[in-house]
DNA sequence: TCAATTGCGTTATGCTATAACGTGTGCGAT
DNA sequence: ATCGCACACGTTATAGCATAACGCAATTGA
């Protein structure tokens, strides 16, 4: 998916998610566009479905929110699986990809005569940081 | 994590799962249980929460949904990672297992300086019967 | 007996996501 | 030009998922 030039409304979801800190849920979004004329839940999802179908940003199923791509290529990990460790003392999301998972998995999941669609891989846990 | 005892609330819902086909939102399974008595979404989400604690259930976190454990074992699967295969068809889930991906995840994840407190792998797609 | 724990029932509330309707704008085809 | 279409947008209402807070009852173990 080529990325076309943002509208107003993408630009600001994808700017509020990209000076996060971590994650924001679809709410917190808006709370934080407020001020710059967001009034509704739409306006949020409607950005972030494109943002999703063009790659820059993910959902993290596991706690219904969102975060920016950190991937340093051209977002063009169609292909691959996108994998996350969450932190669950400070929130910090690490996006990381692996060709030895992908293979694994799609073996795995060939041999059960299933096409895959999307993979979620989530990984709850702390930090260094925040390791009690 | 031994299996104690289930108590009344606590087996209607194991049943309720169970015997479904597929996976079951709680309000789903609040429905099928109002004719046993259920009348609100508590009763569901407390069994629910302690049949997840002796694992004899999982939750599927791109779904808000839950699904009997169908592994073989006494639900020692405490150290393990479970994945899934989720059909957008027909539903169906699949459990599984690998210890390749296991370990594999768990390098990666260490290299981190991350400790993993519970892992979530979900694969949406289509199962063999259901592929267009 | 007393305190602590656990399960239960109820009401109310909060968070997440989408349905349904209408508006406006740009752009190619007629 | 103007018609038709695609797309983004705005708004209101509603659906779906999950928990807070209260109180009661039964069990257990000191
Ligand atoms: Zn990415
Ligand atoms: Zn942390
Ligand atoms: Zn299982
Ligand atoms: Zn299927």
């Amino acid at each position: 998916m080529a990325t076309p030039q943002l509208t107003k409304n993408q630009s600001l979801v994808m700017g509020a998610l990209a000076h996060s800190e971590g994650p924001m849920s679809a709410y917190t979004i808006l709370d934080k566009l407020r001020d710059q004329g967001f009034r509704a839940p739409l306006q949020v999802y409607r950005a972030l479905d494109k943002l999703l179908e063009y790659g820059l940003v993910h959902r993290l199923e596991s706690l219904n929110a969102f975060v920016a791509c950190t991937c340093p290529h051209d977002h063009e990990h169609d292909r691959g699986v996108t994998a996350f460790t969450i932190c669950e003392g400070c929130g910090q999301v690490t996006e990381f990809h692996d060709e030895a998972i992908e293979e694994r998995l799609s073996a795995l999941v060939r041999a059960q005569n299933f096409k895959t669609e999307k993979t979620t891989i989530e990984i709850r846990g702390h930090c260094g940081s925040c390791a009690a």
